[in-house]
DNA sequence: GTAGAATTTCTAGTGGTGCTAGGATCGTCT
DNA sequence: AGACGATCCTAGCACCACTAGAAATTCTAC
């Protein structure tokens, strides 16, 4: 019995390893980088093992998305908590999104643009990424007004997204970035 | 002088026919679908001619993306123009940038999402993605009130593509898309 | 303590990718 | 006809994700 669960320790922590690596193989040179090759490489192990704990690539690079979800959400969290009134709450939390997509890009891809095969978002999503959505909602809630509360949350949700990965991909010029971020807001505060 | 021209046109043609199939076999099987050998079978040439003409696969598929931006630019301005009022014509308008992308979301994504190297946009984009967004622009004008009708515009964009994005990588559920469009365009038509 | 069984890990390989060097082939001009 | 040049293809590189089967290690039981 000690045996198995000392493997079975072992394992996991190996496991953590392999994701951790993966963490911060893709936040350090890009989603690109991160081969099954040097990411064994780097746990020092051989390619096989990395399949004994993941289905494939993906399943890793999902792996690494959930640590990202965790930390969105503390992040966002902060950000709200610390606010004096709900439409500063809602700005600061805006601006939290916008800095955790500016500041781990390639995390936030796994996160949110890569098809990874995370189920959406909503009652039945795993805990993280539901946590982060739920940051989002409490800071629309005091302003929602009329309109359905999860709905309002996914479109703002929507135009973070949106402004986020157009400005990085280089289709939107950074100039001007602050300025439509808080005319997403102010769209979403009135 | 007219072997010169007809070896050009021929070149030209060649080009147009790689464009092509290379767009029939992404709107049919999707991005990884499209290797420089399958093109190149379907072309009927060997995969160097492919680099003869262009530098690489992502410069192939910037060239569809082009493509796609005309035709994109095309079916706004039906809307657009089509449209009664300007609530209306907004309404339509959105709803054809949606539907665009949900008819066509390979091409979509290789002009919005993969990361080809065209300018951004703006005044020194080129021709193509220069008058979709123009589109969005004139049916955003005269709702713009006083804000920055560039801004107010690529903020719309935003809001339009990270629902797209978020709805079709399995983030956002199906059901309630139309309502969230609803009530993001209800957000920039006040 | 040691032989055998079970588990874990690695070596070596498969079929695929984007891309390219060098030689064969073709049309063109003298 | 024969040489020149542009054109195109064959063959190959280095890399990818992934896997089968051998090797090594660990545990079990005598």
């Amino acid at each position: 019995m000690s045996i198995q669960t000392r493997r079975e320790r072992e394992r996991a922590e190996r496991e953590r390893l392999i994701i951790a690596a993966a963490r911060e193989l893709v936040e350090a040179e890009g989603w690109e980088a991160v081969t099954t090759r040097r990411l064994a490489e780097r746990v020092e192990y051989s390619q096989p093992v990395l399949y004994s704990h993941f289905k494939g690539k993906d399943a890793i690079m999902a792996a690494v998305a959930v640590e990202g979800f965790a930390d969105l959400a503390a992040e966002l969290r902060a950000a709200r908590t610390s606010a004096a009134d709900p439409r500063q709450a809602l700005a600061d939390v805006g601006a939290a999104y916008a800095a955790f997509a500016e500041r781990r890009p390639a995390l936030y891809d796994a996160m949110f643009t890569h098809a990874v095969d995370l189920p959406p978002a909503g009652p039945e999503a795993p805990a993280a990424p539901h946590a982060a959505f739920g940051e989002l909602r409490e800071a629309v809630r005091p302003l929602a007004g009329e309109d359905d509360l999860g709905l309002l949350t996914e479109t703002l949700w929507g135009g973070l997204h949106g402004l986020m990965t157009l400005t990085r991909g280089g289709r939107l010029r950074h100039e001007g970035h602050e300025r439509r971020l808080a005319l997403l807001l102010g769209r979403f505060s009135r």
